[in-house]
DNA sequence: AGACAGGTAGACTGCCCAGTCTACTTTTGT
DNA sequence: ACAAAAGTAGACTGGGCAGTCTACCTGTCT
């Protein structure tokens, strides 16, 4: 009957949450006697959980997954919707823990292609196919111009992260979630998707 | 009265080519002796050259920073040059070096801050600059909406390259540079940004 | 010929790291 | 209470790497 509260309390968890910090803070180069030290458990103990340095770097990096996910929900009017998918797509990949996430995935890609691709797929990938799903039915309800839905999403998603993505990778963080590029955004994205009416 | 032929033969242009290609490859991690032999030549005069392995990450970084530098000629109209920019871009970002520099400078932005800093800002925010200059003249002529040109280039790059080259920083190199997809991004920026004439 | 600058090979220091092994201690189930 | 399971500390192996140093070689200029 061990408790199991919220804060983890098996070594196994204190492992995962410790290496978790740890390769999001320094990349895979930390070493298996920092990540130990800061889970305070002995180096044998986590061999005991995880039989490699890429096994734990694997389990880790699934476990990540889930925080770089973003959902819609098709309620209001689609600038609503959008507007609420923007700022959480924006918040989940902007802040320090995605940003770092994607660092750490671009640079081991080389060394781990098959991870990095199970990683962007069910990452990046399913948040664009949602919102191409979403797009698709915009489209069909004569809302947004009827075009590819997939590539309507490909253009918001580059439009809400790429240029503050790179400033959050090097540093200058200043300001990166103004709140008004969400809507700067969309506003952008509706006028080149707005449904097609003008034959002057 | 050394030749000094285009293919380098001084031992210090052999190794800025060997490095600049080991880096690419391999990453920072590359060692000292695998450059060196690269290059065909001792371990001790690559340090007669540069005083430092970052040194000489140094040295290849700023080289490299041309390599990612595009420029715009605007001749023709508004469409046909950004076509061209378009085009231009995404060749010098998409192709395997410069897909290569990024994932280097995006790893290794924490262990040299400034040295990002620079090459982030005399690479892609000095083309990013170019093109909001032109964009400027383009919606003074009235050619374009009336907008920020700033934010007006951030959606343009952005839309170019950013699901490409994450496709790219992966494995998925395949049809990366399928031509049609500038003309499809840049025709969906020019719905975005037309001259606001509808007032109906 | 001789001096000198610059290249070379390789030994060497000092450091860090992944992963194994051993002997000891604590926890836990019954 | 006792035995099995799990954790611990630390030594140890084997390997890699940055950077220094020494002794040697080779070309060039005079």
């Amino acid at each position: 009957m061990s408790p199991e509260l919220d804060p983890p309390h098996g070594p196994r968890e204190r492992l995962l949450a410790a290496a978790c910090e740890a390769f999001r803070e320094e990349g895979y180069q930390v070493s298996i006697d920092r990540i130990a030290a800061r889970a305070q458990v002995a180096r044998q103990t986590l061999y005991n959980h995880f039989h490699s340095k890429d096994a734990l770097f694997g389990e880790v990096v699934r476990h990540s997954i889930q925080s770089v996910l973003v959902t819609l929900d098709g309620d209001g009017d689609v600038r609503a919707t959008l507007l609420a998918f923007g700022d959480a797509y924006r918040a989940r990949l902007l802040n320090p823990e995605g940003l770092a996430i994607f660092r750490t995935m671009v640079a081991e890609a080389p060394r781990f292609p098959e991870l990095a691709k199970q990683f962007f797929r069910q990452g990046p990938y399913t948040t664009r196919k949602r919102l191409a799903k979403y797009l698709a039915q915009a489209m069909e309800a004569g809302e947004l111009r009827k075009d590819d839905p997939d590539f309507a999403a490909e253009m918001l998603t580059a439009a809400l992260i790429d240029l503050d993505r790179l400033r959050g990778l090097i540093n200058l963080q200043t300001d990166l979630l103004k709140p008004t590029k969400t809507a700067q955004v969309v506003d952008c994205f509706l006028r080149a998707f707005a449904p097609e009416k003008d034959t002057p």
